[in-house]
DNA sequence: CAGTACTTTAGAATCATTATAAATTACATC
DNA sequence: GATGTAATTTATAATGATTCTAAAGTACTG
């Protein structure tokens, strides 16, 4: 779907320079079909096996927060023990599988509209984001 | 609302020694109308206020993590930097006001009913929270 | 090519949390 | 109320994820 002329375009295009690390990585986040939420211990792991050269963690650290500020990744809080990325960046809401742990995209049809009825004096809303947790059936 | 009998109860009835330690913690976060939410940090220096002798660091983090196991609190995602605990332990929906950092509990009735039209097949809805953002209004 | 700023890197530092193990306390039994 | 035992608290050390540092390497400009 993406290929390199791409990335190194958007890297440019947002001031930063398509090394090969950040290449290595972009490919591995930004050229699926599917969003990819992962950890940067996930990212270390596969870096690690599809990467001939050795890239430093302190890189994997300094790409994915990069990435984040320049808007291409978001930070989710969805369990208080890992810090997880999603390269799908709008407001969205989520299926997490608690029997595998998996993290699912819901898409704006999947759910209903959601009305809130409450609302602050002086405040407006910016984001409405929900958390589907799922479980096998039995 | 809550008096020293009650947490003794409370503590005993789960299997937990009412100490002064324990006791003092419970007066702190349970003794309020409104839902608690708050790192143990806080707590920590609540603490430190409104306590004549020291509870050791220590014995923040046993306390909060025991009354978490026996469901007393709830520890919650709701930013990657910090570690939240809830005094509502049900499944409930947040208010985030980004401008001040506060978190609101809403409602049942703050939010209108949420259908998940997608299902996956051997899945099952645990539970469904919403985190609405809100912000100042100008 | 030369100069410069940007980037990567290994390793050190930081900091929240957890583990350790000794001292203290709660409580059951006498 | 004293005694024995297990639970609890505590100071301190260990851990581990993340960030910092500063030196070596690289991308880009002219
Ligand atoms: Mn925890
Ligand atoms: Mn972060
Ligand atoms: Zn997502
Ligand atoms: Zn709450």
């Amino acid at each position: 779907m993406n290929n390199n002329r791409d990335f190194i375009e958007k890297l440019r295009s947002s001031g930063l320079r398509p090394t090969k690390q950040r290449l290595e990585i972009c490919k591995l986040l930004f050229d699926r079909k599917k969003t990819f939420h992962f950890t940067i211990s996930d990212l270390s792991k596969i870096l690690k096996k599809e990467t001939i050269k050795k890239i430093s963690l302190a890189t994997i650290y300094n790409t994915v927060h990069s990435f984040k500020k320049k808007g291409y990744l978001k930070e989710i809080s969805i369990d208080t023990e890992k810090t997880y990325f999603d390269t799908n960046t709008s407001n969205h809401h989520h299926f997490l599988d608690i029997s595998t742990n998996e993290l699912i995209d819901l898409k704006e049809d999947d759910v209903d509209n959601i009305k809130i009825k409450k609302n602050l004096p002086g405040k407006k809303i910016r984001s409405i984001e929900v958390l589907v947790k799922i479980e096998n059936n039995n």
